[in-house]
DNA sequence: CTATGATTCATACGTTCGTTTGAATCATAG
DNA sequence: CTATGATTCAAACGAACGTATGAATCATAG
């Protein structure tokens, strides 16, 4: 009795938008074809959820809601072990984008599923979305910043956000197109199967992230105000 | 004599189809709205072009063709002058992404619209653009991969081909988010105008890239947490 | 000038879109 | 059992979609 049919209606549907906005977008996903692979009747989005839009949210909030607490909650727990001090990059690297795409082993929490969803929908500005995204990670975004300029007192915070978006940027990518675009791994990633590809891929990322972050500061061409 | 025919009504649907796939996607823009922005006849875009999906395609190749071009021949002089020597992976780097990322200031090349659409559609794996993409890059890129084996013996060829995968996603997603998401440069990116911005972002995103692209590489046995 | 092909135009086609409706069915409490 | 509210259902709505058509207009060669 672990995990028999519990899927009602509103579940089905869930599961079926998330895969189907994953691999057709937004405006790319009729109506029609969510009921259909859910196999609920055509009205029933309209009827639990309201809209197309109010589902696309709701497919997101029960992803993200988890994932952003579990992302406090692992801050909390490593800032009062440090006891003031700060953190390593590393830490907070791992808290942030670690947490992200330990995800993609979690089928309950929508695995690589929501994870190349969330990806693609980055980079996707429609309007409803993105304020909605904007909100839900506010608050994780801000602390998990202010854990980083503790971090890096000697790099200016400016170029600190900058990073933090190039990283956000590669790991979104990384997810979203991790065999989407074959552009560039259709060859010479000979031997390794899909889960070995993915439990490599995070110490893969991690590395690079790390790398990119303490990467020697850039020099402008004019010497200009670059203060912290 | 190579008649000029300037084709206003052709480069008009051009440039509205660029602008607006980049705010609002493909699926996400129709061809009443394109045709209204270039104020043109609806049935302009099937007599020039065939159909939305061949616009699609001819957004992207007139401005592709020159970008891949230049980055051939930016690799040529390179190669040529260093006369068999490996080139320094900054070298590498900037005549791939350098390359790109000055077409934002070139709005005879498309500029920022141009990028970002770019930067939003290597995420849509749609299957159509992903297919053309593919081909249009499929050399350059194995040029360009093929310097950095050579630029870099001590790594391992998976572990490029991988950073490769993450530079193009930061590029992508530095480009594409510049003003789209404001998660993360809604606030203390304080007196740098636009423009400002534009130029810091190329240096910024090389030192980003150049670093993780040297990043010690990743150990994947499970004595991971490695130091700071 | 007229003739001819290229381009633009208004209009309409058939389809699919998100949403709505009111009746049918189900679950459960009294 | 009946009553009641929640859910599912088939059907339809008007709007918007990409595309097609044939006449009108334009540019240019003879």
């Amino acid at each position: 009795m672990a995990e028999i049919r519990t899927n009602d209606t509103r579940e089905r549907i869930l599961d079926a938008a998330e895969r189907l906005f994953m691999t057709h977008g937004y405006e790319g996903t009729s109506m029609r074809q969510i009921t259909g692979e859910a196999s609920v009747n055509l009205a029933a989005v309209n009827y639990h959820f309201g809209s197309k839009e109010a589902l696309m949210q709701e497919v997101f909030r029960r992803r993200l809601d988890w994932l952003n607490e579990e992302r406090m909650r692992v801050l909390d727990e490593m800032e009062a072990e440090a006891a003031g001090k700060p953190l390593k990059p590393s830490q907070i690297v791992d808290g942030f984008f670690g947490t992200l795409l330990r995800m993609a082993g979690d089928e309950k929490r929508g695995g690589v599923t929501f994870l190349r969803l969330l990806g693609r929908t980055l980079t996707e500005p429609s309007e409803f979305i993105r304020a909605f995204l904007a909100h839900e990670y506010q608050t994780v975004m801000d602390r998990y910043k202010e854990a980083l300029f503790k971090a890096l007192p000697e790099v200016p915070k400016a170029e600190i956000v900058w990073r933090f978006h190039f990283m956000l940027g590669a790991t979104s990518y990384a997810i979203a197109g991790t065999d989407a675009l074959r552009l560039v791994t259709d060859w010479q990633i000979e031997d390794e199967d899909s889960t070995d590809r993915l439990d490599r891929l995070v110490p893969r990322l991690m590395s690079f992230l790390l790398g990119g972050l303490r990467a020697p500061l850039p020099q402008f061409s004019d010497a200009a105000a670059a203060s912290n």
